[in-house]
DNA sequence: TAATTACCTACTAAGTCAATAGGTAATAGG
DNA sequence: CCTATTACCTATTGACTTAGTAGGTAATTA
């Protein structure tokens, strides 16, 4: 189940996107703007600039903005990284190595079917999909 | 993400579904293939029984057998019961209609087309795919 | 009657989720 | 330089879920 993490940082992407300024544009709007708790969006929004999806900068007039065209950004990079993982078994998450049955497991193709298929469909969506 | 319940329960009726008898198999012996803890998993198969998904006899030589042939079942009716849901966000899922932005939001066709994959692709994938 | 099986209720340690609290560092405008 | 505004940082918390464990009772067969 993808958490409010994930879908709040695709809220948060859109809302940025939907602005449509070269301004960058302050977490308080932006948390005001999808009634999401700002203090919470920090950490989320962290994530997104530590990987450069996000350009920030502190002070006056600072804030965020897209550090591509919408149009550039899938869903999966934007939910992996702040899911973490977006895989259906944990066996089939490449950091993931543990299952010692990994090799005699019956069904471990077909989470590997499932998991592709899933991440597959993530990065054909693009972020200016869903723009007004 | 599929949890141990789940998983386990595909475990089991595949481990059922390989002893290919009409005899009852108990739990203790799954459990020892399986590498299981017993008592974990009859909180498991207590929901597969109560849907109908396997046949239990307590008693002297009881235990469970499948309620129909191993390529009647597939994997979604196994794994939905077991896991609550199988959807990707909780708004998506017929029983959560919590989301007051469900009309407005412009990523709910992209979450019910990825969970409408989901499904159908566990659908098609039947339990006799998985047997020796 | 005894052994074997499923079924039942309750509990728990560890982890995750969704925040909240209370700061510090950077930056721009006046 | 000062002040407001912004991002960034660390710690905490209550509720919930996960993955079991513990200790029984009820049903069935030999």
């Amino acid at each position: 189940m993808i958490s409010t993490k994930g879908r709040y940082a695709l809220r948060v992407m859109i809302d940025i996107a939907e602005q449509n300024t070269d301004n960058f544009i302050a977490l308080k709007d932006i948390a005001e703007r999808q009634g999401i708790s700002k203090k919470y969006l920090e950490a989320i929004v962290k994530k997104l600039v530590d990987a450069k999806l996000l350009t920030a900068v502190s002070g006056k007039n600072g804030g965020y903005k897209l550090a591509k065209a919408a149009s550039k950004y899938n869903l999966y990079e934007i939910l992996k990284l702040t899911e973490g993982t977006l895989s259906p078994v944990a066996c089939v998450d490449n950091k993931n190595v543990k299952c010692q049955r990994k090799n005699l497991c019956k069904t471990y193709p077909m989470w590997l079917e499932l998991d592709n298929m899933i991440s597959k469909y993530l990065k054909k969506r693009k972020l200016s999909e869903f723009l007004n």
